[in-house]
Formats: structure tokens, sequence, C-alpha cells
DNA sequence: ACAGTTGTGTACAGATCAGTCCAAAAATGG
DNA sequence: CCATTTTTGGACTGATCTGTACACAACTGT
């Protein structure tokens, strides 16, 4: 057919998303696009189109690889307190070349109130994550591992919010030992 | 000594502040503060010297009006459980013509890994906010109104988690009974 | 009334922004 | 080897960005 590309679409949109991640959309310029990616400008916009449009995939993959093992670990057969003590230790404990913070929590705080497509994709993602927590909790409460008249709907935002808390605290400069000991109070709730 | 100014400085930063807090720091324009400040640039330029000052100065009125009232409630003489629910209201009922949100959230977020000046102001109000709710906290655990083993310290990290989670929720969209069943939820932890 | 000082509106400056254009390079299928 | 198609680099565009220059308006104290 024609010439192919000299460079892997996944991996350019992965260094895009760590930029966006890190720095915010509006501080990214598509300057620091093409470094992030390793691409020039036309390869870019070739690819992607626009630097909206560069985001949003970048938003797309981000969930999507931090949503798959949440689900896996939440549609497990863990006890359900050690499915919560995991999903609340993550973001004490992230992957060390990640950027600070978390993407969803950073996009929802930036962009979220002035941009509905963005919003939209934000409120999908934490009904897929929300309503498996849900289904966790709610199995613990049959089990008996919770309290039989627990609000399922009422712990899941509970806990959202406490994880989206704790990435805020992370993008502040809190240290490990602060962000665990925020998750492990928090789990007394249960 | 010469011409005074014909605006309420005061006014006019409460302006720039409704402006960051809406939009964030890099998408609001000076063409923006100008609007929302009422101010032609040179005003805008003579009083402030620079859009980043002008945030500055933002950032610390709001965190002013928004902590002073935080020390009231804390260091009054309500039982502890009434002062933190207080706490955990506010996220949940908000004045209705703020911004949603929180500045010092949003702030966090975009800012403080970047700049190390923002991150210092950020941090110095939220010390003292915490150093009041650890104050209290500890009133109330020599009371009786808490478990004798309390650890003061993590419950105020842990609340103030949960209260910037719920800002963060707000910027999502969540909407009040929502916010507010989050709030039910974290004050059963302590 | 007047000199001195500050505020304000307009126009502008230089940088940077997102995005486009185009020609050359690089690959394919025949 | 050639026609075709896509990628790529670099120059470029027009808009917008933050900030400045400057003239004049507005007010003060004397």
């Amino acid at each position: 057919m024609a010439r192919p590309r000299q460079f892997d679409e996944e991996k350019a949109l992965d260094g895009a998303m760590r930029a966006f991640w890190a720095a915010g959309y509006e501080a990214t310029s598509t300057e620091d696009l093409c470094e992030a990616t390793g691409l020039g400008r036309s390869s870019v916009y070739n690819a992607f189109n626009s630097k909206r449009e560069l985001f949003e995939r970048a938003l797309r993959r981000y969930t999507e690889a931090k949503t798959a093992p949440i689900m896996e670990l939440l549609e497990g057969d863990l006890p359900v307190r050690e499915k919560v003590r995991a999903l609340l230790a993550q973001p004490a404990d992230p992957p060390e070349d990640d950027p600070v913070g978390c993407l969803v929590v950073n996009s929802m705080v930036e962009l979220a109130p002035r941009d509905p497509e963005i919003a939209e994709i934000l409120r999908r993602d934490q009904d897929r994550r929300q309503a498996a927590l849900r289904a966790a909790l709610d199995t613990g409460r049959r089990n008996g591992e919770l309290a039989p008249d627990a609000d399922v709907a009422a712990l899941a935002d509970y806990i959202a919010a406490v994880i989206g808390g704790m990435r805020v605290a992370a993008r502040g400069g809190a240290d490990r030992a602060t962000l665990r000991r925020i998750a492990d109070t928090a789990l007394a709730a249960l």
C-alpha cells in the first residue's frame, strides 16, 4: 500500500498520556506533546488530528489501563475488606515511574465542568468501577462480612471519594506514610 | 497625593478569584481577568503586576476567607462529632453562587506539583486547618467523645482527604444527595 | 490654579499557541 | 523499476497569549 509508520502508536499515546497526566491539559503544549511522543508535528497531527482528540484518546487509554485491574480485583473472590484495602492501597503505593496523582482526578478538576464530552468519559469510567465495587460490597454484605443493613451505594461513593482525596493529597506532596494512614482510617468505616 | 482608584481592589480580587476558581489558572486568560474584575488591562497590571501574582493574591484571599470560619468552628465548643459533621457538610451544601468545587483542591491538582510557591501557600493553609482539627479531635478524645486511643493526626488527614474527594466529585458533577451520603458514611469512621 | 502623581484606555510588541502546507522520503504492489 | 500512497520534517499562518508604552485623564496638596 504505502509507507508504514516509523513509530508505535500505542507508545506515542502512552507518552502523551503521561505528559497530560503530569502537567494537565492546558499546560501541555503541542510542542511538549511532540517531545513526549517522540514524533514530529506532522506525525502527531496525522495520527491524532488535534490536541483535544489526542487528549481524549490518552484519557481513554488511561481509564482502560487503570480500570481493568480494578475490575479483576473486584470480581475476584477475596474477602470484601481485602478488596477495599487493596483499592485504598493503590494511591499510597503507586508505580514509581508514574506521574504523581491520577489523570482521572486531574481531568475531573480541570476539564469536567467545562467539557461535557470529557465529563461523559469520566462518568462512564466511574460508573463501571462503582458498579463493580457495589457488587463486591453487596456480595460481602450477603456473606456476612459487612452489616446486613450496609448501604453499599453509599459505601462505594465514599470509597471513591477517599481515593480521590488521596490523589489530591498526593499532588499536594503528601508522603506515603500519610496516604497509608488515610487508607487505614478510611477502612475503619466499613 | 494623586488620582485615587476608581475600583475596589478587594472586589476586583474577588472577581479574579472566582474566575480562577471556575476555570483554573491556565485556562483563565488576562482578558478573562479584565472581564471578571471589571478593570482594563492597565489597571489590572498596575494593581497586580502579573497574572501569576494576581493568582497568588486570589489564592491567599480564598484561603483566608475559607479557613477563618473553619477555625472558628473548630475552636468553638460543640461536641467534636458535630464539628466534623459541619466540616463534612460544607462541600455538600456550598453557597449557591460559588463556583463548583474548591480553589485549594483545584490548585493542588493543577499547580502544586510544578510551582513550589503555590505548593507552599497551600501547605501552610492546610497546616493551619489540620492543626485546629487535630486540637479539636484531641479535646474530644480527652472528653471521652472519641476512643481514648484514637489517632487524631490520622483522623485529621483522613477527614481532609474525604473533603478533598468530595470536592473532586462535585467538579465531576456529583449531586448534593451523593455528597451528603459520602459525608454521612465518612462520619461513621470516627 | 497649578505642579505633581497616579490611574486608565488604547495601541502595540514579542512570544507562543494550535494547526496547516508542501515537498521530499519511504514504503508498497504490480 | 515504477506508479501510488502514506509518513515525515520544516517552514509557515493566523490567532491568541502575557505584558508594555504612552498619552492623557483625574485627582491631590499646596
